[in-house]
Parts: C-alpha cells; sequence; structure tokens
DNA sequence: CATATGTCCTGAGAGC
DNA sequence: TGCTCTCAGGACATAT
C-alpha cells in the first residue's frame, strides 16, 4: 500500500536514472485484464522515444518521471505519472513475478558527445501484483492541470503544508479526523496506515470531527505528521506481512518494525503502556488507536 | 456544494 | 485435502 513514505523511497530509488535516455516502451504480453496505460501504448511510444530522464519527482502517492529533449536538459516536457494504488513497484532490477511485470522503460546512457550504440542499459519496471495501478503520460501543461492547478485533484503535500494551511483546509470540516486525512484533496500523501500513526502519536482520537479540534490539536498533528512520515522516510517505508512493498532494489522497508499501533490489537500501547490498541472501521477502512490516549 | 458509498483487482488466510 | 468466502485499501465514479 504505498503510501507518501514508500512512493518517495521509490522515487529516491529511481534518481540514478536521471540523464538516461529511453529507448525503447514496452508493455510486457499479459494474461490478466491489462493496467491502465494512458495515452494508447502506440501514442505513448511516439512521444518519449528519444527522450531523455531530466528528473525526478513525487505528487502525493504517485511517482513523476520528467521527459525533455536531451539539449535542453532543464526543462521537462512530458511527465510520465505513475500510481502503484495498492501493489505497484516501481523497480531497477528483480521484479518478484514476470506475470504481473506491466510495463517497462528500457533505457541507455546516452555516450558522451555522440550517439546511438548503448553505453550502460537500465530499464525502469512497473509491476503490480493486483493491477490497480497505472501509468500515464502528460505534457507539463496537463500535469499542471490535473495537479497543480486550482481544480485540484492534489491538495499540498503533508510534508509541505504549513500548520495554518491544514487548519485551514480541514477546521471546517464535519468528517471525523482520520477519514479526512484521507482525503487527498485535502492533503497529499497520507493512506490508511500512516493516518492512524500520525493520529496516535498526535494524541488525537480518530473519530474526532475536524470542526470540534482546537488550535492546539491542530499544531501536534502537523508535528506528529512530520515526525511519522520523516521516520518512515528514513526506514524506507513499511513492508507488511504480505510482503509486497519493495524499494526500487527490491529490497524490503523497516518502518513495519516501527508501527505503534496499526495492526497492533491488543497490543499494549507504546505511549502510555496501559491501553491495549483497539480497531475500528471508518469508511470501510481499518482504524487502529489506543482508546486511552487518544482522547476527543 | 460536502460527504458517503460502491467499484475495481489478486492472493492470503480462515473456516468447514 | 480442497473448496468457498472474506479481506486488504489506492483513486475515482456515482449516490445522497
Amino acid at each position: 500500500m504505498p503510501e507518501l513514505p514508500e512512493v518517495e523511497t521509490m522515487c529516491r530509488g529511481i534518481l540514478p536514472l536521471v540523464g538516461r535516455q529511453v529507448a525503447h516502451v514496452e508493455r510486457p504480453p499479459c494474461k490478466r485484464r491489462p493496467i491502465a496505460i494512458r495515452p494508447r501504448i502506440d501514442v505513448f511510444r511516439r512521444r518519449i522515444e528519444g527522450k531523455t530522464i531530466v528528473a525526478v519527482d513525487r505528487a502525493g502517492k504517485r511517482v513523476v518521471i520528467w521527459l525533455g529533449d536531451r539539449q535542453y536538459k532543464a526543462r521537462g516536457q512530458e511527465a510520465i505519472v505513475i500510481e502503484p494504488r495498492m501493489t505497484g513497484l516501481v523497480l531497477l532490477t528483480n521484479p518478484p513475478t514476470q506475470e504481473h511485470l506491466r510495463f517497462c522503460l528500457r533505457l541507455f546512457k546516452p555516450a558522451s558527445g555522440t550517439p546511438t550504440r548503448s553505453t550502460g542499459e537500465s530499464n525502469l519496471l512497473f509491476w503490480d501484483r493486483r493491477g490497480l495501478g497505472s501509468v500515464s503520460l502528460f505534457s507539463a501543461v496537463e500535469f499542471a492541470a490535473k495537479f497543480q492547478g486550482e481544480n485540484k485533484t492534489l491538495g499540498p503535500d503533508a510534508l509541505r503544508i504549513t500548520p495554518a494551511e491544514l487548519r485551514q483546509r480541514l477546521h471546517y470540516s464535519r468528517r471525523h479526523i482520520k477519514v479526512a486525512l484521507l482525503d487527498q484533496r485535502a492533503i497529499a500523501g497520507i493512506g490508511n496506515l500512516y493516518a492512524s500513526e500520525i493520529l496516535h502519536v498526535a494524541g488525537i482520537h480518530p473519530a474526532a470531527r475536524c470542526h470540534r479540534l482546537r488550535n492546539q490539536q491542530w499544531l501536534r498533528l502537523h508535528a506528529a505528521m512530520h515526525l511519522v512520515l520523516e521516520d518512515a522516510i528514513y526506514y524506507e517505508g513499511s513492508t507488511l506481512s504480505d510482503g509486497t512493498y519493495r524499494n526500487a532494489l527490491n529490497e524490503a522497508g523497516g518502518y513495519q518494525n516501527h508501527h505503534r499501533v496499526y495492526d497492533h490489537v491488543g497490543q499494549k500501547c507504546p505511549t502510555c503502556g496501559r491501553g491495549a490498541i483497539q480497531r475500528m472501521v471508518q469508511a470501510q477502512r481499518s482504524t487502529f488507536f489506543c482508546p486511552h490516549c487518544q482522547n476527543r
């Protein structure tokens, strides 16, 4: 379930691809229903083959790969946007299975000076067991309209939002704070796992209504958000018991060993040592919390 | 407009 | 053992 820390780790993992040029775009044959690739694969190819990767970025829970012409490296013209959703992985090597390999960029490092013959080939792979993920190509203008415009499918990034902005964007809402934290239009990057972890650190009950939170609580929430997400990035994300999530080199993350509440039903609360962690369901998703130290 | 619910998908694990 | 059922939660479509 890649969320902000996992996607950030993916982005950092493929950073060595900056400067490489796209040789081929491939969609491996696949017995199951193909993932969404937009636009059609032939148009996709025509638009990016020969272009150079000029930057790698993250937009909420999406990996963004900027492409440009080699001689104008500074400006990205097209963006490949990869949405891993539940089980998607962005890899340089070693896909866990061949059958779930969904998309490949064959890359080469242009020889200094002159052209073609590949010096140092490399791949960027998208692997996705459940196939809910997608790969899309946007022009810079389309990208800005969808992810940065006022129509905003994405709110401010959870790591860049200010405390005032956080409060301002949510304080009027009547929703439960846990549910609001999952709304990518409000804040980008937080998913089900980190929402529970963040609220636990902040000492806020997941079913607290946004409009009832006091300023002190918004400040604590903001601080907890940074603390948890930065820590999770440091440990390269969470690989849960199903083992799905991997970094770009197909290595497991380590933050699962630092979870305080997620999937810890019945265990002792690491903060107060008294409460046993409980599970509840909000908007059809599991929430984990300590009833003792997370008061409304 | 804000908020709530349904949908897609696969494989692990439970229960019989 | 082998079958059926449930569940996990990303983003988006549709309903209230």
